[in-house]
DNA sequence: AACTTGACGAGGG
DNA sequence: CCCCTCGCCAAGT
């Protein structure tokens, strides 16, 4: 499992293709999603390597905020691509996930003893 | 091979 | 809400 891999970088710019304008995915969401192998941070750092054509804007993580830190990518670039797109920050640059998080058809999460699971 | 550094996340104070 | 600690895992040095 090599971030490297063209397969596994394209797993996951696959999904990250199918989130519509003004939603979001985490970080981890993404990870859970995509099963063995992918965890947040190894998709954190496909992510900096997005292609053209990838929404890399809308992937943020689990807190609802923009995390870029001092990389190549300013936080406020990609705020506020998603201003553009609809997506509402407040003050502290901060989204609503239960407003903008997208699902995948098929996937919702819900709670059992075991965490936090998908359907 | 050891050590550091993240586009991360959950939990505790 | 902010800050810190850990667990995480691949890359870069």
């Amino acid at each position: 499992m090599n971030v490297n891999d063209r397969q596994y970088r394209a797993k996951v710019f696959g999904l990250v293709k199918e989130i519509p304008r003004g939603r979001v995915m985490t970080y981890g969401q993404i990870a859970i999603i995509l099963g063995e192998g992918y965890t947040a941070r190894t998709v954190g750092y496909v992510m900096h390597a997005a292609e053209d054509g990838v929404p890399w804007q809308r992937v943020i993580n689990s807190q609802g905020k923009i995390s870029t830190g001092r990389l190549s990518i300013p936080v406020n670039l990609q705020q506020s691509m998603l201003e553009q797109e609809g997506v509402v920050f407040n003050e502290k640059g901060k989204c609503d996930l239960n407003t903008y998080q997208w699902w995948p058809d098929g996937f919702k999460e819900y709670e059992t003893e075991e965490g936090t699971l998908l359907f």
